[in-house]
DNA sequence: ATTATCATTTAGAACCATTCTAATTATTTC
DNA sequence: GAAATAATTAGAATGGTTCTAAATGATAAT
């Protein structure tokens, strides 16, 4: 039973499975089974998950798997950089490990979905921050929050609900 | 004793709290003593203060102030946009009062400091934003993260003296 | 003024995501 | 296969934030 790349051959998210793999024998630590799992979860997912989903994902492999070695990995994952922290304040913080670089997101402020935006914004190129403010800049952050379309519609029926009593 | 506005006439800061007031009583709630001097601390400070910097600066001057009532105005200045709520994950949330659209903000990452980024980034109009991606877009949030010029500095020092052992 | 109504404030409990701890279990190395 | 190192674990601790129910304060009408 040798694990089988659970992505398509020659598919994006196996390369970058393979790639952060790399990352985290670069860094000296094991690619165990379950971190393994835990980047494939990571991966399939386009959710965004939280620490908490990803628990669920690896404890669907390997039941009782801690939800420490969960926060364990990713903490490793943030200092290589192999995964990208969209933080909340109230809500638990949502994983991206599919784009090593920053990109903008769409955060939706009712269901709290997160997508990536797939088209480039612009900004200021980093080091041209760096330059300006004497930072030194190593990562960007852009998030467009609102309501998507789904929630829209949804508060729309309800609204036209309340009309009708 | 009346209250004179603590900033200088004709600031910015001086119609940027009568703005705020405005605001308060527009949504019909009141402007109390306790958050007339919550919402000059939050002006008169250039750190983006935590809510429990907030705290002490409005026990300052009505001591025994609760950290709930600070929590409850800060919530009711959000609802109406006066304030920007910069999330962390494991530290203290911040807030930003100074200037009621979004703009970018410089994010140390060794001392937590946040800091205005003074001039305009580029980036995709909401409205079209909206129109994309379906997506009633309201906030925009650009962050860049690094390492600021005192931290650089001071962990230079620290390399030296590490060198000369 | 007096009462009734409503908003504000309070202390402390509850919540919950995250981090820490110390013990256990795997894995690697010689 | 013994020793050393790394990974994993359950559960406790932490800490920012929110909730709760009671107390206080302000407001308006009579």
């Amino acid at each position: 039973m040798e694990s089988v790349s659970p992505f398509e051959r020659g598919s994006e998210l196996e390369s970058r499975l393979v790639e952060m793999k790399a990352a985290l024998r670069d860094k000296g630590v094991a690619v165990t089974r379950k971190r393994a799992k835990l980047l494939e979860v990571l991966l399939a997912s386009d959710r965004h998950p939280s620490a908490s989903e990803i628990h669920e994902g690896v404890c669907a492999a390997y039941p009782g798997t801690s939800l420490a070695t969960i926060y364990n990995t990713i903490e490793i994952l943030k200092e290589t950089g192999q995964v990208l922290e969209i933080e909340f304040s109230a809500s638990a913080n949502r994983y991206d490990g599919r784009i090593p670089v920053s990109h903008p997101h769409l955060v939706c402020l009712q269901c709290e979905k997160v997508e990536d935006m797939d088209y480039t914004v612009p900004h200021y190129p980093l080091d041209r921050v760096s330059q300006t403010t004497g930072y030194e800049i190593v990562r960007l952050r852009t998030d467009y929050y609102g309501t998507c379309p789904e929630c829209q519609e949804a508060s729309q029926l309800l609204s036209g609900e309340r009309g009708r009593l």
